[in-house]
DNA sequence: CTTGACCTTCCCATGATGGTAAGCCTGAAG
DNA sequence: CTTCAGGCTTACCATCATGGGAAGGTCAAG
C-alpha cells in the first residue's frame, strides 16, 4: 500500500506520515524498488493509534513513550496510567485558563451595550485590570 | 525610557516588545541618537493593552483590531463586543474540545489498575476507538 | 508514447515566544 | 582617559504540529 492509500485509511495525511518518520516517530517504512514507501497492516494500525492519541490531546513525545509502551508486552500498565493521569492534569489547567478567560470576557461584553455609541466597558477593562 | 525599562514596566519582554513593532501592532518608536528605542507613557499605555488582551486570549490579529478600535473615539461600541463575542465562541469551541478529550481520558484512566501487570483499557482505547 | 495521478525530497510558512551571537553604546569606577 | 559591565542593536534559529508548493521521478491506462 502507497502512502496516499495509507492516509485515506487512516485519516493521518501523507505529510505527517512522512513527518512522523523523520521524527522516529514511526520506523522507516519499506520502499519499493522506485523509492516509493509502502505500508502494511502493522503499519496503519500504529497511525491509526497516532491518530486517536493526537485526538485525545497528547503530544508527539508522549505518544512516542505511548507507542513504545503500546508496543511492550511486558509493560506495567501504571506506567501508562501515569502517563496519562499527567496529561489530564494538563488538560484540567488548560481548561481552567481558558474558563477564566472565557469568564472575564463574557462579564465584560455583557455590560456593553453594543451600539454605535463609543463607549465600551470591554475597552475600558483592557486599559485597566 | 529604554526598551528594558519599558518591558519591567509593563511585562512584556523586549523580544516582545521588538516583535510587535515588526508585524505594526504597534507603530515604530522613536530612536536616540545611538538608534535606542524609546517609549513614551502613550507607548507604555499601549503595551499594557495589549498585554491584557493577551491575557484574555486574544490573538494578535484581534489585538490590532482591538487597538485601532481603543484608539478611534468615534468607535461604535457594537464593534468591540462583535469582535469579543466572536472570541468568546473560539473560547467556548476550544473548552468543549478540551473537556471532551479530558473526559474520554479520565474514563479511560479510571478503568485502569495501574499497576505491574500488562494489560490497559487506556491502551486499548487508544488501538480501537 | 503520452498523459495524469501519484510519489519523492527539499524548502518555506504559520503564531507567539524564547535563545543566542556579533557588535555598538553608555555610564561608572579606576 | 581607559576600561568593563551591562544594556542595546540586528539577524538568525528553535519550538510544535501542520500544510503548501516546487522540481523531478514513476506508474498505469489509453
Amino acid at each position: 500500500m502507497n502512502i496516499g492509500e495509507a492516509a485515506n485509511s487512516t485519516g493521518v495525511s501523507s505529510k505527517m506520515i512522512r513527518h512522523y518518520e523523520s521524527i522516529g516517530l514511526l520506523e522507516n517504512s519499506k520502499r519499493s524498488a522506485a523509492g516509493y514507501r509502502i505500508y502494511s497492516d502493522t503499519d496503519l494500525h500504529n497511525l491509526r493509534f497516532i491518530k486517536r492519541a493526537r485526538s485525545l490531546g497528547f503530544s508527539l513525545d508522549q505518544i512516542k513513550q505511548l507507542l513504545s509502551l503500546w508496543q511492550d508486552r511486558k509493560r506495567a500498565s501504571g506506567d501508562v496510567k501515569t502517563l496519562a493521569k499527567k496529561h489530564i492534569e494538563e488538560l484540567d489547567a488548560k481548561i481552567l485558563e481558558l474558563r477564566a478567560m472565557r469568564d472575564l470576557l463574557e462579564e465584560l461584553t455583557e455590560s456593553c451595550h453594543g451600539d454605535d455609541r463609543p463607549d465600551c466597558p470591554i475597552l475600558d477593562g483592557l486599559e485597566a485590570p
